[in-house]
DNA sequence: TTGTATGCGTTATCAT
DNA sequence: ATGATAACGCATACAA
């Protein structure tokens, strides 16, 4: 089964491939009524633009390409429609390639969206070092998304600043022994540990910090770890994932939450809001750093020579049942 | 800032540009002396071999085309990775184009796969009727995942035999007023709603079902209906995320599940195995779904004229919480 | 409004 | 083992 091509409509309708392709682009200069043989014509032979060479030979793409973490992350969906609405709007489409965390496959995400031409890609998500992050940014229109880095186009929510209200909150409530479940210190996402750490020596409270891996597992595993300890805190602040784990430990445990252990996540996942688990936790903006990350790469775009910025959303924390006055 | 090619790299060599093009295939015939030196001078000028035009010439993608009918779903992750996994083996990549399921936008994405030249496409969820499919399907080679299609190759768990799992178990602990919270009429999932009254009326039941969109708020809006009617149920069957609402429900009317109403879900979402939530559920099996739909992909590219076939995945009960003999 | 010539960067075919 | 030349299907001048 033989491709149709321009050639074969530009033959049935009688006119030349030009005068196709034109058509097809409805670009000026083509007579409605050639048009509409043309477009019937094609209809009828079921000729398709074929993309791949239209790229070639135009030598772009109008193409963002989008690099997601990983595919189950929850927050993937509001970025991808923020941006791809966006995008729309400026005559581009969204090329995504989904990755999976554990296999620190991020560099092939990047290398798929250099090979399809991308003029521009967005980073939902990163491990990788900021110095590797600089080196992408030289080669192609980068933004960052969820992340600051420094010297590279980003958006993200404050992170420090969520922290803080995460930790002010609880010290409001009477809690003065509150530990914090973080990423590992070589993750690059380091705010949110600086902005708990900050909020607690400002609250005049010795800071308590537990690294774990991402997810639910390690979440419990660094909750045992506290509440085993000769103090055990009285609250807990950590990343939406590692609360729900820590409040499995809770539940094999028999201990009560908020009443035995008060938790403040940070995300604002869709578990969080859900009744039985109604996990106080602080918001991204998800859908709302996609349309940023597009316009941030029209001016980009438009104009190469401009500095990069950093943006930083207003966190904000949506009070739920899971934070109580401690009772000791 | 122009492109480097293949000529360039040539060039800086003194090869011809074949010699080149035969290296960075690694076919047979190309010494091993003037492949380092080529590999070398590429790296030095900083040539890479450009995709587009390379599917342009050879005229053939080795791609795989995977529709997400949205991103949001927890199920795509899995598929996308089963299927990715399974793929490469077969020296094929896979190429995602993800909708948004309230937008209708599923004709897009085939056509995105199209547009790429995908050498088969495979459906994560589909809405489109399956006089649609069969007509995809009679341009490219179609996969469906999560879905039964006559007529089209398809890869899906059993959820007739599931929903049966689902009733026999509520009716094994007592209960006889069993509601059904069931996709809308035209949706095209009506396995479960079919396994359901089967079940009932094999168990003497009177089958009840509602219909209620996709989604939370729909559901727990079905259940006030059910839960304010003369008889109300003593069970609800639904799809997980329906359960969550109906749980929402009854929450909000300081109703105790399971001891005022037992839930079983379907899908066994990453949320009903949350303690807190617990929700007794049917298991998917996406990733040996994306598994399957390489390997059934591989076998028709092979041998078009295979006929189609249909699969079906044993379904299993996890139980968990959310079911308790009726208290009247 | 429509047509002609040329190029996009690679692969395929057939030589050498 | 390597090279010359023609596709691949379309877009971009520029000419008519």
């Amino acid at each position: 089964m033989k491709r149709v091509t321009m050639d074969d409509v530009a033959r049935e309708v009688g006119v030349s491939r030009m005068t196709v392709s034109y058509a097809f682009r409805d670009a000026p200069g083509v007579s409605a009524e050639t048009k509409m043989r043309i477009i019937d014509a094609a209809k009828r032979l079921g000729y398709r633009r074929d993309v791949i060479a239209s790229l070639l030979a135009s030598n772009r793409t109008n193409t963002v390409g989008l690099s997601l973490l990983d595919l189950s992350f929850e927050i993937n969906a509001e970025i991808l429609y923020g941006l791809r609405d966006a995008a729309k709007r400026d005559g581009r489409r969204v090329f995504i390639s989904a990755g999976e965390m554990e296999r620190r496959d991020e560099p092939e995400r990047l290398e798929d969206l250099l090979d399809v031409r991308a003029d521009a890609v967005v980073l939902a998500g990163s491990l990788l070092p900021d110095a590797a992050l600089l080196k992408y940014a030289d080669r192609v229109p980068l933004v960052v998304v969820t992340r600051r880095v420094q010297g590279v186009d980003s958006i993200a929510v404050d992170d420090h600043k969520g922290a803080c209200l995460a930790v002010e909150h609880l010290v409001e409530l009477g809690h003065r022994r509150i530990a914090h479940i973080s990423s590992p210190a070589w993750y690059p996402y380091t705010a949110r540990r600086d902005g708990y750490v900050d909020a607690m020596k400002a609250a005049g409270l010795s800071p308590r910090v537990l690294e774990a891996e991402f997810g639910q597992t390690p979440g419990a595993a660094a909750a045992a770890l506290l509440l085993d300890s000769a103090e055990p805190p009285t609250a807990i602040f950590c990343q939406d994932q590692a609360a729900l784990g820590v409040r499995d430990l809770c539940a094999s445990r028999g201990l009560h939450v908020p009443h035995d252990l008060s938790i403040v996540g940070f995300d604002d996942t869709h578990a969080a809001s859900l009744p039985g688990i109604d996990l106080t936790s602080v918001t991204q903006q998800a859908r709302l750093m996609g349309e940023l990350a597009a316009h941030r790469i029209e001016r980009k775009l438009r104009n190469p020579a401009l500095p990069t910025e950093q943006t930083l959303l207003e966190p904000s924390l949506i009070v739920r049942g899971s934070v109580v006055a401690p009772n000791n």
